[in-house]
DNA sequence: CAGAGTTGTAACTATAATGGTTACATCGGA
DNA sequence: TCCGATGTAACCATTATAGTTACAACTCTG
């Protein structure tokens, strides 16, 4: 089990459009850098612009950042890519026997546990905005360098 | 996307071991409280056993834990049963261009972040034992009561 | 206004995981 | 020896993922 891929490229489009806010970003030349089909690009996108995270020019093409990049974190992001539904991340098995005492009761205390889990790991993500993650970029990109893509 | 169910059928297979110690636990009867089949409950037990959180008799059949209610975390549940590959909760796309300064630099940076929410995550889990867990549910039976089962 | 380029979306595919089920060889104790 | 249990293989239906082709609709430009 894993968490779709939706959300890394999703992280990955909008880092795009925050280092290279003059670019015309097609759904094309976006699958370039992240290495995927443009179809793929425009579904995740379509869910970063449901979402009011991205802007989406369509018939003319190009995409751009509909909020600031403080105000985007990436837990926006993983919400937004609708990769786990919400308070679900862990799946609870459905018929515990109510005549047994650990299985009438069971539920309600582990589903918090879960709740509690989840919640740890999304504060991990709210914690960081698109700003900090494109400026480690942004950094590691001047130290180490890389081509034009 | 979900976490499997198998976490928390392993949780509450070793809650039942705990609570009646003295029952000769079979996976038909395990599997009656759980309400799934005999042979999903063999599967995970199977993966309890084999993590030397439960010892399973063949042949007379019963299965008891293996460790002391307070050197079994939900974590050790958690990583028993295999729901995740240990350190990819989340799934990185794979073909990031290497000639695109984002590209070439993104899977780092997210993947120290993917890993910051596992652990947070984890964390939680790793902070429960059974015995907290199994103290919680006798209170919970005690007050609440429920028929045996 | 016509055409080129793009988005939005449907449809299909291959692949994989899940959870349930049947079946059966094997084991252990009475 | 026989009964009941485990360990596993095999199969199935369901679901999600990610890639792909195809095409209608849209928007800008010439």
């Amino acid at each position: 089990m894993q968490i779709s891929s939706r959300f890394s490229i999703g992280v990955h489009i909008l880092a795009l459009l925050a280092i290279r806010p003059q670019d015309h970003h097609t759904s094309e030349w976006l699958a370039g850098s992240v290495g995927t089909n443009p179809v793929v690009i425009r579904r995740v996108l379509g869910l970063l612009k449901k979402a009011g995270l991205a802007n989406v020019r369509a018939g003319s093409g190009g995409a751009t950042l509909a909020r600031e990049l403080d105000e985007i974190t990436l837990l926006d992001v993983y919400r937004a890519v609708d990769v786990v539904e919400a308070g679900n991340l862990f799946h609870m098995h459905e018929q515990p026997n109510p005549n047994c005492p650990v299985g009438a009761n069971i539920e309600q205390v582990l589903r918090l546990l879960m709740l509690k889990a989840q919640s740890a790991l999304e504060g991990v993500l709210a914690a960081v905005t698109l700003r900090e993650l494109v400026d480690v970029l942004a950094m590691e990109i001047r130290t180490k360098g890389a081509a034009n893509g």
